[in-house]
DNA sequence: TGTACATCAGTGAACGCGCGTTCACTGATGTAC
DNA sequence: TGTACATCAGTGAACGCGCGTTCACTGATGTAC
């Protein structure tokens, strides 16, 4: 049955909603397209007629999740970003965390569009860090910038394999009384 | 046809070094059976005769391919560990480079065995490190360690995702100058 | 030492399953008059 | 404004494919005598 146009839009943010959801759960593999679209209140047949491929959905799904937040840079700005990415509650929200801490390594093997959408992410991620950062030069600004931003991702990556909560815990509290912004 | 002991273990050393290979440049999920027992000079029949499952070849595969190094934890061994490890050819060589930089992301949703033997590896990693610190106290040493691994993993991760060759290369190198080991 | 035979690693066809994708059909929407 | 009809979003059966896994069979190994 045809469905009004503003049913059609909502449909549409709804696969990408849960898509989002559920790849970063577990992952792009893991998900069928036939359980993204039972999750957005569809059947898999209808699909098609929203993306051409489950690889383009993966990549559009990515980057709606990674619109950016409209708050201006500061360095209170940053502590708080940091307290909050680099906590447990972070950690085991799985299906609404950050999408390079849940999907990083096999992003690097998708597709030049799914690669093209979190580069720009980066970017706009370090560009405001580097605004929030204290420093004497520029260069130290975007320095410290990349080594934080690198440092949130890889310990949110490594207490997410750990088995051992106590271990888990620290690399997050850690990591956090070290980072050199914030 | 039956075969020596000898090159039973030959074959077993095969599969997973072959394993370990393949894992890091495409992913678990994207390595048939058939193509590791390929590599190995196997048909994928005889799989079963050496692991249970596909999922117990990821364990036991990763679990080798993080054998720990022998060399003694110093300030200099440190330095040397990090200059290759944010180096271009390790972020290119993706069939012989970290595990935690090429699986992390697919490692946290991996089988419990899996996660024991990246947590183990993590608790050698940071020892290491720790011992290789130079601080004034012990706290400060396991701080520096837990940071700069973090940070070490997480630029990987993120030179690996990145499309734009400079932006990639300028994360490892300003990654490499920030760490607060070495 | 030589021989007969039990063992068992390896082969490749086959199985069952679930995936991404297609398509004929349905019926509500929304437009032309 | 009301009606007839073309449009097209959604359904669910079906397709082709490749995956992990199993198994009957083969033939070299290595042991018992």
């Amino acid at each position: 049955m045809k469905v009004s146009k503003e049913k059609v839009a909502e449909h549409r943010a709804h696969i990408l909603d849960a898509a989002g959801r559920l790849f970063r759960e577990r992952g792009f593999d893991a998900v069928t397209v036939a359980e993204i679209m039972k999750a957005a209140g569809l059947t898999h047949g209808a699909f098609y007629g929203y993306f051409p491929s489950k690889e383009a959905l993966v990549a559009e799904a990515v980057g709606t999740a990674l619109t950016p937040s409209a708050a201006a840079p500061s360095s209170a700005w940053i502590a708080a970003y940091a307290d909050s990415y680099l906590s447990a509650e972070h950690r085991d929200n799985r299906d609404d965390c950050c999408m390079f801490s849940a999907v990083g390594t096999e992003a690097a093997r998708g597709s030049p569009e799914l690669r093209q959408v979190m580069t720009q992410s980066t970017r706009r991620q370090l560009d405001r860090f580097t605004a929030a950062a204290e420093g004497d030069s520029a260069q130290d600004k975007r320095r410290a910038a990349i080594v934080t931003w690198s440092a949130m991702v890889g310990a949110m990556v490594l207490a997410r394999i750990v088995d051992d909560p106590a271990l888990s815990d620290e690399i997050l509290t850690q990591t956090r009384a070290a980072l050199p912004l914030a």
